[in-house]
DNA sequence: CCTATTTGACCCTT
DNA sequence: AAGGGTCAAATAGG
């Protein structure tokens, strides 16, 4: 199973490319003799996003295992689905091994890209009903959160278990704006879903049928024309939190939400492929189950750099996070680690192996 | 019967 | 300790 892409490639892609866009920007201001203040703020992102590409393709040059086939730490390994399998084995729940199993998902999780994409629900898309991003997703979870006068809903991939999918996303209906729905995914879809890469599972479900295969380097690179000429999306908070909050792009969503008034079951698009982030791009776009969809209407007026969604303000904690968990650094598909940090920890219960690591066989050992 | 959702409990992080 | 994220048993729906 190869991808061409993962998750730091991804990364260096939007980088890449928020530096051309922004130095497009700079230009465009030149031209029309912008202030001198907003001018240096542009060569101040556009260095910065190089200077971050830089450190990447850097990252990349002494890891040898991601310059062959990159793997996405999360691989594919058609392992059968063995969740159910393990419930016998322990109905007594081993809290201490449970605990320690979460701690290791937890740091696999803090490795996964972030970032947030803001929905609009139309009353079109209300009528319409046909919004999806071409992923199936499974509701897992619903919380109230403080301060928020709606429920946040957990998604998972449906086929976390079938295809070691670990995408999820989470979906908070706005306050201010209750047709808006703030849909932070975390990780992108190794599964099939918008890949071709897998097959369908053995019996093939109702989901199958959502998403054609686009993945082809044209459809790629209409895809970034696509972003290049329509989307308007935050390079999430370089520096202020606040910036989360604000708007990056939004396009109709599935009419489920307002009906159903509680539960947040749709599916929006944006999704990002850890192993291919060009084909994830084209997945929102392209899926004809959602052509109808104007998608990155430029709805908001904020006047947002393009950039690529991840949240870039994870970035280093989640580094720290991965290095921390990370003894052998050598072998990780996510990065190579050779830059010093100010202090290392060390899990002497936590031998990480990416090269043959699933998430699953951790489930598997619960 | 199988799969998805709901929902209270549990655990982790802050 | 509080809040957030996930699990998993119970339940719903096809």
């Amino acid at each position: 199973m190869e991808h061409g892409w993962n998750w730091e490639q991804g990364t260096l892609v939007g980088e890449l490319i928020q530096g051309l866009e922004l130095a497009k920007q700079l230009r465009l201001q030149l031209d029309t003799s912008s202030s001198a203040q907003s001018t240096h703020l542009l060569v101040q992102k556009i260095l910065s996003s190089y200077e971050k590409a830089l450190q990447i393709l850097k990252f990349n040059v002494g890891a040898s295992a991601t310059s062959g086939v990159p793997e996405s730490p999360l691989s594919i390994n058609g392992s059968p689905r063995s969740d159910d399998l393990d419930k016998d084995n322990q109905d007594s729940r081993d809290v201490s091994k449970k605990s320690s199993l979460m701690l290791k998902i937890g740091f696999c999780r803090k490795m996964l890209p972030r970032w947030t994409d803001q929905v609009r629900v139309t009353s079109e898309s209300l009528l319409e009903g046909t919004h999806d991003d071409g992923h199936s997703w499974r509701k897992y979870g619903q919380k109230d959160i403080l301060g928020a006068k709606y429920p946040r809903s957990y998604y998972r991939c449906t086929y976390r278990h079938s295809q070691d999918c670990w995408a999820t996303k989470q979906v908070q209906r706005s306050d201010e704006d209750p047709t808006i729905f703030e849909v932070t995914y975390r990780g992108a879809h190794t599964c099939a879903h918008g890949n071709q890469m897998v097959p369908p599972p053995a019996s093939p479900n109702k989901q199958e049928h959502k998403s054609t295969n686009l993945n082809n380097n044209n459809q790629q690179l209409q895809s970034l024309l696509s972003l290049r000429n329509g989307l308007r999306v935050d390079t999430e908070g370089l520096d202020n939190k606040e910036m989360a909050l604000a708007p990056s792009f939004s396009f109709p969503s599935t009419p489920f939400e307002l009906l159903k008034s509680e539960n947040h079951s749709f599916s929006p698009s944006g999704v990002l492929d850890n192993n291919n982030i060009l084909s994830s791009f084209s997945s929102p776009f392209m899926s004809p189950a959602t052509s109808e969809l104007n998608y990155f209407s430029a709805s908001q007026s904020q006047t947002n750099n393009f950039g690529v969604i991840l949240d870039t303000r994870n970035f280093e904690s989640d580094l720290k996070g991965l290095i921390s968990a990370n003894t052998s650094a050598t072998n990780s598909p996510i990065m190579d680690l050779d830059f010093s940090l100010d202090q290392v920890e060390l899990d002497p219960n936590f031998q990480f192996d990416a090269r043959g690591f699933s998430p699953n066989s951790f489930l598997r050992s619960k």
